[in-house]
This record gives C-alpha cells, structure tokens and sequence, in this order.
DNA sequence: AGATGTGAATGAGTTCACAGCT
DNA sequence: AGCTGTGAACTCATTCACATCT
C-alpha cells in the first residue's frame, strides 16, 4: 500500500470518490457489507473496474464476502486525505462565490474557507458565514494570515485571469476555476477548470435530434 | 464530415468546446488565424490532439497557413449544436441555482433558462431575472408548458433523489445533477453529476504533502 | 517553408475470466 | 458456494512522424 501520489491518476482518483460517497450512502441506510456487484448495481458502476481500483491500494475486500462498508469507507477516506483539513479562499464572494462557500461547508471536516474576497467595495465587509468578505486587493496578506492552500475562482470570466494571477502572487499553488475562461497559466501552479457551461454544451449535444 | 453524435466520445466533445472557447477569446483580441502549434501554446493543449479532433469533423485548417479562426469558431459552434436554443428548467433556486441561473445566462445565445422552481413556498413566486419561481409540485406543468429539455439539479443533497424522479416523471431525459450525491438512475434518462466537491478532492489530494 | 491530416506506434484505461482465498 | 484480486486480452485515447498540400 504504498504509492505515489503523483502516479494515482484523476480518473481513478475521482472514481475512488464516488466510491466513498456510495458508501457512505449505504451505511446511512444501514447496510454493513457490500460486494463489487451490489455496489456497481446501485450506482451504475463496473464492478470488475471498482475490484480493480480499490486492489490498487490495498486488499480492501474479503474473498466470499465483499467489503465491510464502515472500513472501506474509512480507509478510502485517508487515502483521499479526507482526515486532514484544507483550507480554502474563495475570490469573487457574488452569487457563485457565496453558493460555493455552502456548497463545501464553510466548516467542513475536511474543508474549510478560512477567507472570502471580492473587489467590488459594496460586497467588502459583509459578513458570510461567519466570514468576513476582504477586498481582493488585501489577497496576499489574506492568504500569509490564514494559510490557505487551495484557491478557488469565482469571478466573471473578464476578472478570471487577474484573480488567477492574484493566487498565484499571493503563492498559492492549487487553484480551482469556476470562470467559462481559458486562463494562461504559470508554471508551478496546479489548475483546475471546473467549466459548468461545458458539461452543459456536452449534455445538450447528446440530446435526441429535437422535434 | 458525417457522423452520429452517439459515436462522439465526451473527451473529444469537451475538448471541442475548450478549443471553441480558445478560438473566441483570440478572436476577441484580435487575431485571425491561428496554427495548432499557437493555440497549444496558449493554453496547455497538445497540438497533435488539436489537429486529430478537428480533422475528425472536416478538414478545416490550410496547409502551410493554419485555420482561420472566425471560420472555425463558427464551424464548431454548428457541430456542437450551440446554434440551436437548448431550454433548462432549473430545480431548487437557492444559491447555487440562483447563482447557475446567472452562470448559463438566463437569456443565452444557446442555453435559455426557461423556468426555476423550488420546494420553499417562501422563494415560490419570487422573480429572478425576468422568471417566477414556481412550486416544485408543479414541475411536471411547467415542463409541459415551457418544453424543457435539460434539467438542472440544483438541491441540497436530500432533495436531489426526488428532484430527479420529478424531472424524469415530467419527462425530462437529460439532467444535469449538482446535488453531491449517487442518485438512483433510470432507464432512459441521461445523467450527467456534476460534482463540484469529487473536484475539491482531486485538487486536495494532489497537494504538495504539506507544510 | 510551414502547417495540416493521418497511418502507425504507443500508451492508458477497462474488462474478461479465473485462480485463490474464506 | 461466493466474491475478491489480478494476469492477460482488449478497447479506447494520445502521440509520433511524415507524406501531402498551399
């Protein structure tokens, strides 16, 4: 059970997940034991793809039996780092900014915003879940003073690059982009576009030929 | 230049809409033509990929010179069907289907924002952007009436099952799910989560080990 | 000369199918 | 008997490298 972070691809990074978060559905609703099969029926999953991905780091399962839900789900957990907490300042704190912050929780186990900017004067000052939004011009003193590791971007798109280069400045080194732009990227800095307006243009592209 | 939008597989059609995006920002300052070599560069993609996914739909460049952006753009817009009108009904407008509402545009070019509703008789009836949030309960009337196409999952986790059943019941086939949570799918419906929090993970994970 | 479009080669990711453990 | 873990087979995706066209 030894590995590299560095080699776990996202693919089956994220599937490792999806897998936790089916878990932890199914001991909500009581279940203790699951199998590959069982899993895969439930969620629309491959079951030799989910052997597969959960042997890569060790040997989860009992032959004969399947998988003891509260274990998996624990050890799943810790591999995906999800016992230690990350710290997150969101920039641009309008209506994508502040759904974000209550999406991840502002205090969630694993994730926490620890700051909220914005450059607009009118929004600087509010208080947000028991957060004060700063001004974005305060960014590189925002994250020294509270550490943040992950950046996320939640500006307008015509705002996306500066806010982008603002992070980078400030030093922080993973960033995640909600803004519909390509942005130029710097080296030693990790990006990634979560672009909604794609997964839109995919979903609509596979619609049936329309009436 | 013939093919079946099922044999189109996800990966190339985003990179179809990041290349689309690519085109439309150069285009906005100013350029013209742009060689696969350029458009690489400029945003981290691999040429070769470029002139593979592009050349699959049509031969669209000119040897020695490149492709011709403005023509392109327009080329992949087609392909991608952003030149027809695809209609949304959004379920749940708090925050993040308020936020997403303004995030599609209510009034796009290719995606309209055609209703919202929500179980909260305190947002029922509140307008937003030219629209009336109507009752969860009338989801299947107001599909009827509006002929929506895609629908949106914009509900806190617990609601996000019954958001989906009532959007399949109305009809919808295509539904695109915010909501963290493995939803119980149907025959027939197109699914598509959007999980912005499997994102955080991934971000997360690949963290340098820390300080 | 310079960039595309594309067979051929490589690499990544998934599924099969079964040996091996409980 | 039943389900995992895994080599081997296969499928899908990316990259190479170059003939081809302007």
């Amino acid at each position: 059970m030894t590995f590299d972070a560095h080699e776990v691809s996202p693919l089956t990074l994220n599937r490792l997940s999806i897998y936790l978060r089916g878990l932890r559905q199914l001991q909500q609703e009581g279940f203790e034991h699951v199998s590959s099969q069982e899993l895969g029926n439930r969620f629309r999953l491959s079951p030799a793809q989910i052997r597969r991905d959960l042997a890569t780091f060790g040997d989860f399962g009992v032959r004969g039996v399947g998988y003891e839900i509260a274990s998996l789900a624990e050890k799943l957990s810790r591999l995906l780092k999800l016992d230690v907490r990350h710290s997150l300042v969101i920039v641009g704190m309008g209506n994508l900014g502040s759904a974000l912050a209550g999406y991840f929780g502002f205090n969630d186990k694993s994730f926490h915003v620890v700051a909220g900017v914005d450059s607009d004067p009118l929004r600087v000052g509010r208080k947000q879940g028991g957060l004060t939004i700063e001004s974005f011009d305060r960014l590189a003193e925002v994250v020294r003073r509270t550490g943040a590791q992950i950046g996320v971007i939640a500006v307008p798109a015509e705002a996306a690059q500066s806010a982008y280069l603002g992070l980078a400045d400030a030093g922080v080194r993973s960033i995640l982009n909600f803004a519909p732009v390509l942005l130029r990227e710097q080296e030693g800095v990790r990006l990634k576009n979560v672009d909604m307006r794609i997964h839109l243009e995919e979903v609509a592209f596979y619609l049936p030929p329309a009436e």
